[in-house]
DNA sequence: CGCGCTTTTGAGATAACTCAATACAGGTGG
DNA sequence: CCACCTGTATTGAGTTATCTCAAAAGCGCG
């Protein structure tokens, strides 16, 4: 699922899966561990797995024909990706950060050997993942640079923040060049967003990785989340 | 579905569906005609169907709180389209072109009272709506204005357009605002884009909302269609 | 310590936007 | 049937947000 702009990131389907008695059944599941750089599909791949992520981080991309290449989503715990259009991958998919993440088959879920539990679990995994994913075309579409930005803060520091005093902090784990990708910005754009929004107050960086919101209140205002 | 970006928009699964036999479950299939202007449904609206378009246009929107309209899809015959996040729908959708809608109860699924076959397919419509979403994704992010128009109208051409001679000629039900909606553009971009496409000799306008493709592969090479 | 890669900052160019005016088309009433 | 009227579409002119190209600064690593 996208960094995910849904209303409700905390309530992830993830959980449902782990009650599902999968080992019980035909479905083989099985856990991998993926260091940085790996990639867990690409384009045109078969598509065989069901993918939910346990730790890390994993970006999906597509590239146009003059080599523009466009962030779809990037993946955290909880997360639910591989939905194919048919039989095959259309997104690159590889790790950002070191990720365990869980296989189920998918030809067992074709086949309908698989529980109607499971079955019923994907559908809402893609129907959510369609949620996020017209959160994401309202903000390509219709905001701003700095609205963008400041939503992608937002929501990585919902999902993934923890809490300093009043403040929270996270990592990015992802380059300027990767949010410019997913934002539809350049990385100049990007850095210079960063810039204003640590002048205004908003925000601090530790590092050029480590962002600290100082006023929530005030990023989301920057972020014109959807009515 | 969305108009549609995707690949292959002409294997569209609608087919599937005319022959689950429902008639036979307790899942109530019905038809409905819809007038230009009609509502299917509203933004926060409990979700009780999934709708198999049959004939006419649907436009589907979402609108930030600054007021910003953003169109997250236009829907043909074939589509199917309803998704909701949870209980409730999150888009607003009305009819642009006069339609004939088929019902699906969503509550049926979702207790496991459907067949198999019909919850498989469902799911199969979700996924192949999440691949054209992500088309659009790219579409939105990446394009200049005239390669969104050009490719707005080649998927347009593919799925409405009947051909006359060597040309394709199709209907625009929607207006200018909607184009620009949809595209994340404006309205005057939009018109001029119509203009340059005109003057290049890719299209024709027989009449604003009446487009004669004259150059398919000239239109093609504009829009710069994903690798 | 120095090298390469990422990020930040600067300055100028440009695609798309805004505001404004004109043209067109469909529908209504005289 | 034609003139008018209203909403939609087109065209024009000037502004602006973001991009591009370029340089400097920061950071990690051998």
């Amino acid at each position: 699922m996208y960094v995910n702009f849904a209303p409700h990131p905390s309530e992830d389907l993830g959980h449902l899966f782990k009650e599902t008695p999968c080992v019980n059944r035909s479905t083989s599941v099985r856990q991998r561990r993926l260091a940085v750089g790996t990639h867990l599909f690409r384009e045109g791949d078969a598509a065989k797995y069901f993918y939910k992520i346990k730790s890390g981080v994993l970006r999906s991309t597509r590239v146009l024909k003059n080599g523009r290449r466009q962030v779809l989503s990037f993946s955290l715990p909880g997360d639910i990706i591989g939905f194919p259009n048919d039989e095959h991958h259309n997104t690159d998919c590889d790790v950002i950060a070191p990720a365990e993440v869980t296989l189920f088959r998918r030809k067992a879920l074709a086949n309908g050997e698989e529980s109607p539990e499971m079955r019923q679990l994907l559908l809402l995994a893609a129907l959510r993942e369609i949620s996020a994913m017209q959160d994401h075309l309202m903000v390509l579409a219709r905001k701003s640079a700095i609205e963008k930005v400041a939503s992608f803060l937002a929501v990585l520091s919902e999902r993934t923040g923890t809490s300093l005093g009043n403040y929270s902090t996270f990592e990015l784990p992802m380059s300027r060049a990767d949010i410019a990708d997913f934002l539809g910005l350049t990385i100049e754009t990007v850095s210079r967003t960063f810039s204003v929004l640590r002048k205004s107050g908003a925000i601090a960086l530790e590092t050029s990785k480590i962002v600290v919101v100082l006023d929530m209140d005030a990023l989301l205002d920057m972020s014109q989340t959807s009515d």
